[in-house]
DNA sequence: GTCAATCATCATGTATACATAATGCCGATT
DNA sequence: AATCGGCATTATGTATACATGATGATTGAC
């Protein structure tokens, strides 16, 4: 039997934990794109450790959806097709549309604020046309959105999806009118959630997730087309 | 590179699968309950096998969220609280009342008629007041929307959560009443979909949920409260 | 020259051996 | 008597060795 209560107990981390966080870093950041493989031996090697930690780390991002093992066949980083990224966008347009709700509902003043700041951040970047800042801005206008909901199981489940989805960002367009509209989005969200109207904050947020969804999934098939053209 | 379409390849289960899939059961039926301790040794002896292959059922179920790995310390199956049980079956509600929304929309005649025999299954089951009888049939029921609802991801994540959750059905109350009432909500989600209202039908489907999830967490608060109050 | 069957190669799956930190026991000290 | 600290124990973390199935290259038949 586990004590039930268990505080900040400071825990070592495993090697696996680590090699999973690098990994998982690479794959996010498009170091490591979708299809290539991921063999035991050479990353052991890479890492100066044995294939075990590897294949723990392996495991973890399996279970994510970042990474996908087919028994006796090898490891290899997701690729997802623009059908499926449509289903993925779908379920997270409404997980952030009930952040979005809850959030309208039961946003502390410290949250309304640091929401607010996100806000101006976003503001701000979109302002002088800077979207590497837009994106950086626009990662935490969401994330305060998340934890102004106040349930920190959907916050989880959101941000795991989330990190699903960051491997194809660097498919976003960079228009400059997308910025804006963006920004105007957003603008809706935070309007509504200041008025604690929690079905207009939903709504704006769905829409808001959603056409970004489809631009993605758009770019994607394209993408796609155009590859099974050339080949 | 890996290529693209990979059509049904029988593969090679891996034992960890095999373990993954008796462990995952047992916990889910309540074999192992909450708080339990995983030895890895013992279940490798249990089991006729190594460790290895142990160890990589238990990551499996780490990620499902059905047991915590503490490094260092051992694996517990996992004990979720009545705040964090209310959190998850809030998630519960939106991913159902999603499935049901797109069900109402995209269902084809084919899945409007076998979640109509799954209803009548619970008609009858309801009707005999076969309480075991009632949670078989109601499972196929909610899988019947899901499938209806076309969107593979969200089916995987809302069977997903369902496991997670459903560790927790024991706690669920025998009372007759409740039957009819679960059995009345049904009824109107399905009339909802059949009638192409996909806002109703997610409205019955999110009370439907919601109400189920309000008892468990009432009834697990007032079970921990039991025992603090004898230790 | 093409195709298919066989076999060598190698990456993955599994077992075992070794390393190390957490736990609990026991005795010494206050 | 109570508490603290050291030590033995043991389960987990990691490395290595062995087993096995997938891959593809070679060879032979047509």
């Amino acid at each position: 039997m586990v004590p039930a209560g268990f505080a900040e107990e400071r825990v070592m981390e495993k090697r696996g934990d680590r090699l999973r966080d690098v990994l998982e870093e690479e794959i996010l950041t498009g170091v490591l794109r979708p299809g290539d493989r991921l063999e035991e031996l050479q990353l052991a090697e890479r890492f100066g450790v044995s294939r075990t930690p590897i294949r723990e780390a392996l495991f973890q991002l399996s279970a994510a959806g970042l990474i996908e093992q087919r028994p006796r066949r090898g490891t290899f980083v997701a690729e997802v097709g623009p059908k499926r990224l449509m289903e993925m966008f779908d379920v997270m347009s409404e997980l952030e549309a009930m952040c979005a709700r809850l959030a309208a509902r039961r946003a502390t003043p410290e949250d309304l604020a640091a929401l607010r700041r996100a806000h101006d951040g976003c503001a701000a970047a979109a302002e002088r046309g800077d979207f590497d800042g837009y994106y950086y801005e626009n990662e935490i206008f969401h994330e305060k959105i998340r934890e102004a909901s106040r349930n920190g199981f959907l916050v989880e489940q959101a941000d795991a999806l989330q990190k699903r989805l960051k491997a194809y960002r660097r498919l976003q367009l960079r228009a400059r009118d997308r910025l804006r509209a963006s920004f105007e989005e957003h603008d809706a969200v935070i309007a509504a959630i200041e008025a604690g109207d929690a079905e207009a904050a939903g709504e704006a947020m769905r829409g808001h997730v959603t056409v970004q969804g489809e631009r993605f999934a758009d770019l994607l098939a394209s993408l796609e087309r155009r590859e099974a053209k050339s080949a």
